[in-house]
DNA sequence: GTGAAAGCGCTAACAT
DNA sequence: ATGTTAGCGCTTTCAC
């Protein structure tokens, strides 16, 4: 019987049980290891092994009123996966927008000693970041001075892929309702709508621009409008659901068929919505989970300061397919 | 020139930082290491303080397909509020319902010693959880053997109070479109709907009971036979708001007005759909957030094996007020 | 290849 | 009221 009944040393159990460990291990121990962990249910504490190796190997997470809001949760999420796919914890508070939440958020994670810190913001914005002596990354906004590396959705590229897929589907006069001047979605989309004519050699009509206030009723007015013209558009790009939902009240009210006699495409991809009109509403995506995931290679791997994450086509049936 | 300039020992500045030592330690010193620890910026490690204190002062909160469902996020969100008000952290993981991710989210858990585990379900029902060691409770599900206690919507009272309050603005015959039976909110919420009749002293009539699926289209055809009665129902509860939704199409199809003509209750308060009808829908709101805040209170003051939370009422255009 | 020993940053028990 | 010391459960030298 030559079994070797002399307990491994904790150095060995240690090195068998880390896979990120260096130090070489006979097969026989290894199998010995494995065995009595299986038996005894055992689990490596983790704060030990962070306080000795002195690395936490956690990442954190503030969002400001995220987990309150239906859709940006899913940075969250995305963020969660890339963190956990490589073995990281992910400590996440959202703060309901309240900044004395936000430093107590910030404390914490400092006293978790994170290796790493996600600001989130629950719609594409600028903020005011606070310093920490911790890498940090922004998502779904950016810092007003440009002090931090930020990821968030490339609105251009996802208007211009909106006013494409009008082209495409043989639109020549598409009518743009869009949100206030002063946040970043509406002046991307409306320079992402400028280049798909440009790049298609049309003019741009701009009695066809209009600008709403990202609620259904501000569209529901400024597509009777449009459709009062002489030259109506034929089709709608809307910057958001909420107002391509009002522009089918309006498209409605006026005895018209969507997609056939207007077609329109909305952004967001608020599913409750835009799955549950009818027609269904074809729309442009906001890249939220993708979003999250980058944040946490950014802070592994040191990614690039800026990124600007494309913008998907959600087809449904708002817009004729293209002949 | 008394100024003691002797460093406090460790010991010391432990206490003075530990809002929860019993330790005596004089004024003068507590200020000098306030002071020392400002200056430095010192944030105690909270791995090391949960090494050596045996406890970590962490929560576990594994959730299947919440992160990903609307507004079931609020269960997290709740459960944070309340974690950090206790000074505790709250360790978060979605599982989008995969077993093996719920599993090694379980490990994770464990590896960094939770103290308590919070189970949440993206609707309400049976599960089967795994036995872990730690103290364990159920959010929004029910284990299906009883042996963990949970904390789920009161949809008994909830169907109730949607019927009192049709009953109140005067109706006396009300439809009521249910889920399909084997839901737990489908046999509450027809329980309440009972319950409610029978305390006003009114009888029900089966006729005026449908079973829908969940969805828009199955409960717009329940309406309109409903309104094809010989004795049509003045007023309809429809089990979720989707349905809700299916209602006001059959309701305005026969060219009827809500609440005037008739009257619609939804229930859960999707507030993407609820407050943006029109009219805006009056419904029975699901307390997640609630549902969260008590899942933390239970584990750490040792609650109520099973817990039913109130559902409140969204009062909006769609019913009504008493007269 | 393996074992022994030190020490991460704290808290708690024991001295003074 | 304060200082000293041991040790939480690991990882990492360092010697063998």
């Amino acid at each position: 019987m030559g079994t070797d009944r002399r307990l491994p040393s904790q150095r060995d159990v240690s090195a068998v049980l880390n896979p990120s460990s260096t130090v070489k291990i006979a097969e026989a121990t290894r199998r010995r290891v494995w065995a009595a962990a299986e038996e005894l249910g055992f689990r490596p504490n983790e704060m030990a092994r962070s306080l000795r190796s002195r690395s936490s190997n956690v990442l954190g997470l503030v969002s400001s009123e995220i987990a309150t809001t239906p859709y940006a949760v899913a940075i969250i999420k995305g963020a969660q996966e890339a963190a956990l796919a490589r073995g990281m914890m992910l400590l996440i508070i959202d703060t309901d927008g309240a900044p004395e939440i936000t430093d107590d958020a910030l404390a914490a994670m400092t006293r978790w000693r994170v290796e790493g810190l996600i600001l989130a913001a629950d719609h594409h914005r600028a903020i005011d970041p606070h310093a920490t002596g911790t890498p940090t990354v922004l998502v779904n906004c950016f810092a007003a001075d440009g002090s931090l590396g930020g990821i968030v959705p490339d609105e251009r590229q996802g208007g211009r892929l909106a006013t494409e897929t009008l082209l495409a589907a043989g639109h020549r006069r598409i009518g743009f309702i869009n949100g206030p001047d002063d946040f970043p979605a509406s002046t991307g989309r409306l320079a992402g709508y400028l280049d798909a004519h440009r790049a298609a050699g049309l003019p741009v009509d701009p009695r066809l621009s209009r600008t709403g206030d990202w609620w259904q009723e501000s569209a529901r007015g400024a597509t009777s409008e449009l459709l009062g013209l002489d030259d109506p558009p034929t089709a709608l790009f809307c910057a958001n659901d909420w107002m391509a939902m009002g522009a089918y009240d309006a498209i409605r009210e006026r005895g018209l068929g969507i997609p056939d006699d207007v077609a329109v495409i909305g952004f967001d991809n608020r599913i409750e919505i835009a799955a549950h009109l009818s027609p269904t509403l074809t729309t442009i995506a906001l890249p939220y989970r993708e979003m999250g995931r980058r944040a946490v290679e950014y802070l592994v791997a040191d990614g690039p300061a800026t990124d600007l994450v494309p913008c998907p086509l959600v087809p449904r049936q708002s817009v004729r397919a293209p002949s």
